[in-house]
DNA sequence: TGCACCGAGTGCATCGCTGCACCTAGTGTC
DNA sequence: GACACTAGGTGCAGCGATGCACTCGGTGCA
């Protein structure tokens, strides 16, 4: 949510200012139960609005649990996808996501967003379905801000294989953290980030050969 | 205006909070101004509402002014008459009221008042005709709080005469204010107190003959 | 004196919020 | 299994604020 721009009227500024405060009040309960956690008269109380006013900005209470996650994680997600941009235009966009996408930088940040939605976490533990959901949902909707950042930064070569690559590369980021998430449980740890390299490895090698390189020997 | 109460639902708060800082506003720049100079603009501005806010709550920009006066030199009526009541129940009533009018307590007051909307003020001095204006119904406004209180203080007797007494001691001080201002300036020195409890005393003088004491020969 | 400009004040439509009654699904208890 | 309760979610009417176009009176200038 950006800060609200001057160029607001008025009624633009207080819409803006109270869905701000509702996701800003998510995040701090959030924060506080260690989960996902409390009731819509919580949530309004906090943000100091009626629980009517919620329903209007967010079309349930899971949303609004997304929307502060995704707030709260966009950041890190935004610094990856800078870090990702920093070698120039030139680099090839391939080795920029392999890079971003490491074990060392994505696995905290997944680690965290299970223990923001579903308080403690480990490979034995299975989360509710509800929180299981939100995990899912967020994560997806943070894909598709680094996918858009890893897009804007290749803008200027305005080329659909580009674009294409790195779409397929999230998507497949996407559907290795349900894997990853269901065999550890989202614990950081040694044993999960080799693994999640592992996986990654192979996204990168499959995507390797649709780049025109000459199809390795199996 | 008193403190927002829990009890009232939101939108009535709101509604008292915008009022409260409209009047808020309007006693600010009084204050910087050293007048009552300033555009309607302005003030929404600094109150942070729009200016058709301005008048939901208010019919025009002098009732802002006049309410933002009151509000300021409401605390200090407010003394007086406490003051007025500490003697208890059962002194005599026209004393107190003739206690707390004294020049003493109360020139600063009119001199104050008649600054605050006007600038300098001095003998020689004229008020531009909307200034006069604003003073004279800021005082009578102020007159009315006293009166207020002052029948308070008695409401226990429960007596007609008392309030009555009350009532008219206070027009009559509303009518000699008139009369000292444009006899003073509402400067505050030795001769323009000498002259309000000169004229405070005429009144004090007839409504005792009202009061039962036998006439004094002239 | 006429004209242009400015600011107070107004009417009206719209937006965003709110209050409230209601529905529905899930949960717990007997 | 029936019943009561709770909480998420909804529809609708009303309130307060707001945006905007407008009128009118006061003021300054030629």
């Amino acid at each position: 949510m950006p800060a609200t721009p001057d160029a607001l009227d008025r009624r633009a500024a207080l819409k803006a200012r109270h869905r701000q405060a509702i996701v800003a009040a998510a995040a701090a309960l959030m924060d506080e139960r260690g989960s996902a956690r409390f009731s819509v008269d919580e949530l309004a109380a906090r943000a100091d609005v009626s629980r009517r006013t919620v329903f209007n900005h967010f079309a349930t209470l899971d949303d609004v649990v997304i929307a502060a996650a995704s707030t709260i994680l966009g950041d890190v997600v935004d610094e990856l996808g800078a870090r990702a941009g920093a070698a120039g235009p030139d680099a090839d966009v391939l080795d920029q996501m392999a890079a971003a996408t490491r074990a060392e930088h994505l696995v905290p940040l997944m680690a965290r967003l299970v223990r923001m939605l579903g308080g403690e976490s480990g490979a034995g533990t299975t989360l509710p379905a509800r929180e299981a959901a939100l995990v899912q949902r967020t994560f997806a909707l943070l894909d598709e801000r680094l996918t858009a950042t890893m897009v804007g930064h290749h803008a200027e070569l305005d080329d659909l294989a580009v674009e294409l690559l790195v779409v397929a590369f999230m998507a497949g980021a996407l559907m290795l953290f349900r894997h990853w998430y269901a065999a550890t449980g989202a614990v950081d740890d040694a044993r999960s980030r080799r693994l999640w390299d592992e996986l990654q490895g192979h996204l990168v090698d499959l995507l390797r050969h649709g780049q025109g390189a000459p199809q390795d020997a199996r």
